[in-house]
DNA sequence: CCATTATTTCTATGATTGTAGAAATATAAA
DNA sequence: TTTATATTTCTACAATCATAGAAATAATGG
């Protein structure tokens, strides 16, 4: 990948990253491997349904999480790899 | 260090670096090692002073920068501990 | 002291972003 | 088909942010 593409990219990741909800959703999915929309939710408490999944649409955009679609559920978990060369921070 | 103290100087790094403007000024710092906020003015070409000096501060307040004062300059340089556990995609 | 240079702080403004309610869409179950 | 559940899209608004001009501060040289 050249380095001008790898660069926006990396904007997208850590103006993702860089906001303490989405870091949260982030460091969630890295321990529990893969969770919902309405799970994550439940666990953060504050924030409303239609909020967290803006949060989560700008993470799944920069090409942190990848999804999965199980019903009516989306699954999201961190994209490792991704992680590991940007944010290596959220694997620990 | 905590969790918690680590994940807020996270999001401050991240959101620093979140910022088309910023990424470039702490990739040039990682390749040259030091430079003067005029230096990396003039390799930036399109922002004003007041507004380079902005986005220096806040890398610097995020942990990311150290500087270095020597007469009128300020010599800033990526803090390469800080890079390496929370964006090491800096160092390459 | 005065002029010059480097940088920061102050101030204002236009743009972007986080937020959530309401409506819409999608899927599954009764 | 109706009802319920999960999620997204639409809309709007308040808050934050990037930007730069102007003034202020700091250090140096004449």
């Amino acid at each position: 990948m050249n380095e001008d593409v790898e660069s926006k990219q990396a904007v997208k990741i850590y103006k993702a990253l860089g906001e303490p909800t989405r870091l949260k959703v982030a460091m969630i999915l890295s321990r529990e491997g893969e969770a919902c929309c309405s799970t994550l939710g439940s666990k953060l408490e504050t924030v409303a349904d239609s909020t967290l999944s803006h949060h989560l649409k700008q993470l799944a955009e920069s090409g942190l999480l990848d999804s999965r679609k199980e019903g009516t559920f989306i699954f999201y978990c961190l994209n490792r790899e991704v992680a590991q060369k940007y944010a290596p921070f959220l694997l620990n």
